[in-house]
DNA sequence: AATGAATGAGCATTCATTCAT
DNA sequence: GATGAATGAATGCTCATTCAT
């Protein structure tokens, strides 16, 4: 990795957290060399404008949350155990998202939806391969008869995704866990008795 | 309604449609004048500030749709019918949501949950009252020998509103329909094979 | 008197404190309003403009201060003691002045010098007929034998006017009653040791 | 001396003048920017706002005021010669005065007495400063024999600065040059007949 | 005679971006 | 590769003034 890329990746982390409480639009260039330390020149240097740091920083920020959960799904055998990774680790790390501003696909996807379409694009491809990760491991469940074979695989992907992402917006904004507690635990209800059989 | 009520209202209506998409930071005095044909002096004549527009709008918003779903549950009789408006309100109305910018309680949770005390406590107090209204159906529902009573009234409460929000979220941002339907399918699932006895 | 007079009238009063202690640039019309309790529209109702309620209150600023000194002088005898009402008056009324922000004259001539060419005039004539007034009576003073002959006595105007002015500013800014304490002091003694025999 | 303290000093020395002449309020940024040249941004590059440029700027006014004098009262070895100092200096330069606004330390402090706390406490301190020289100088002369020793030096401190304050306000709202000339021959008459023995 | 509501120009300030060094 | 200094457009907001009622 070259200077370069040092600094862009350097860039990319001190300002994620800013970029995520603050959003796309509340995040001046001034921010960025607040939390960075670095000149306007300098991040110039590294990016072409602000727009592309605001892009590489959504996919470091999802970078960050796939990767610690793809690598946990890998370390497990049974698509039960698989599956059950999910709620599980959204249980386990909500806490640090609240206090890092919330969840980066959430945040990107309800501030960029009507006014920036490559973010949008990004964030509905986040949203499309994390559904697909989900309906794999469900067939891949119902071919190796772990999982019943009468269900919809789409169905409860989606209704995972939008339980841990509703639980999320709502525990952060009223500051009660209660929210995406409850969500994760009927994600694991649904994985143990509709989904497994 | 004296002629600055009126004009009030007129601001408010017109600016609800760019602030939902737009966000509190992203809509400019320059948009409001845009929405309404107004001049900034005039804005300022009849608000002190961008911040009490923001916020009236944001109530305006909130109003509607809470209004509506109110008059709708007045009108059943049985429990089962009042908690059943939600999801069938979400159902038939989703549509129109996303065409106006998505859900101002979505919206405006993730824009002012880290920046703007304000709007956090308006949006948080009317989760907190949406909550309130599930809780007291499902409680009388539970008196009335509608529903079970072995349930914890709270927490399918959370679900619920967590599925709608979510997936609201999801279809807004992919454009796909699948994840608020699944989510509001859910919904009604539940209230009418784990709440309803 | 009759309504709109009386209007214009209690306009002026109510708006003299402010003009006096903020400028003519630095009070707005709705500092005008506030100090009235009456409406924009009412005050553009009795004047053509706020120029023309800056120049009515420097009249009127300038009017309590002129009738005051005019009675007294007139209610003395002698020349001398026609002069010496001028350093005690300003001792008797520097602690008010100050509370008042300041005598207008040095205030409006300050402000409107380079920029209000009919301020300025205002300003300018009432230094000139303060000063005709003065040498007036040291004329007086002087063909009726009381007042040394060989004396300016423009010289001696000049003097007292600068004496007063220059020390209200510097106690007015200073806060310490010294500057002109010891100005009225030299005027006095000047009086009573260079004009008079 | 680098870029940005260039820039600053040039930016202050160019506006000096519109300030001294508008005052602080009646200066705009755009005034600012017709004065050197420059566009907004600029100048807030190089100060923080307004108010940072106006400090500057009556600071440097007030500095080249009492560099001239500080210089020339150094280079006299008499309290007599350094006492004459002011009323020749003032007498030497008043017309010059005239033209550019003013005495800075009279329209700074009629200005901002009222209006603008940090202001006045900067005219405040030069005055006091401006006085504790005169002390200071005719102590010296009395300390010397050079001076009566029975006299106030304080009272005649303060009536040097007022009478030459007062004369620059009253020569620069009439046009007639005869109030300060009247008040430095005062001043020169004082100090030769009342302070030197 | 007075009001309430509006206007449009102007305010101080911040923005994202550029570029010579 | 990074900096410091600049730009000009845009920001939220206030101004003096007007005018229908």
């Amino acid at each position: 990795m070259g200077k370069a890329e040092q600094t862009r990746q350097y860039i990319i982390e001190k300002t994620s957290l800013v970029f995520n409480r603050k959003g796309y639009t509340g995040t001046s260039l001034t921010d960025l060399t607040k939390a960075t330390g670095l000149t306007k020149g300098s991040i110039y240097g590294n990016f072409q404008n602000k727009d592309e740091v605001a892009i590489a920083v959504f996919e470091y920020n999802l970078g960050l949350i796939t990767a610690d959960i793809r690598k946990e799904v890998n370390s497990r055998q049974s698509a039960l155990d698989k599956l059950l990774v999910y709620p599980r680790y959204y249980r386990s790390i909500y806490k640090s998202v609240m206090q890092r501003g919330g969840c980066p696909i959430l945040n990107t996807s309800v501030e960029s939806d009507d006014t920036h379409p490559v973010l949008r694009e990004k964030v509905s491809n986040a949203i499309r391969s994390w559904k697909n990760n989900l309906v794999n491991i469900i067939n891949k469940g119902m071919e190796q008869g772990e999982f019943a074979t009468d269900i919809d695989p789409g169905k409860y992907a989606d209704l995972i995704i939008g339980l841990v992402e509703g639980g999320i917006m709502l525990s952060k904004i009223t500051g009660d866990p209660c929210f995406i507690l409850n969500a994760v635990e009927d994600v694991e209800h649904k994985i143990e008795t509709e989904i497994a059989k």
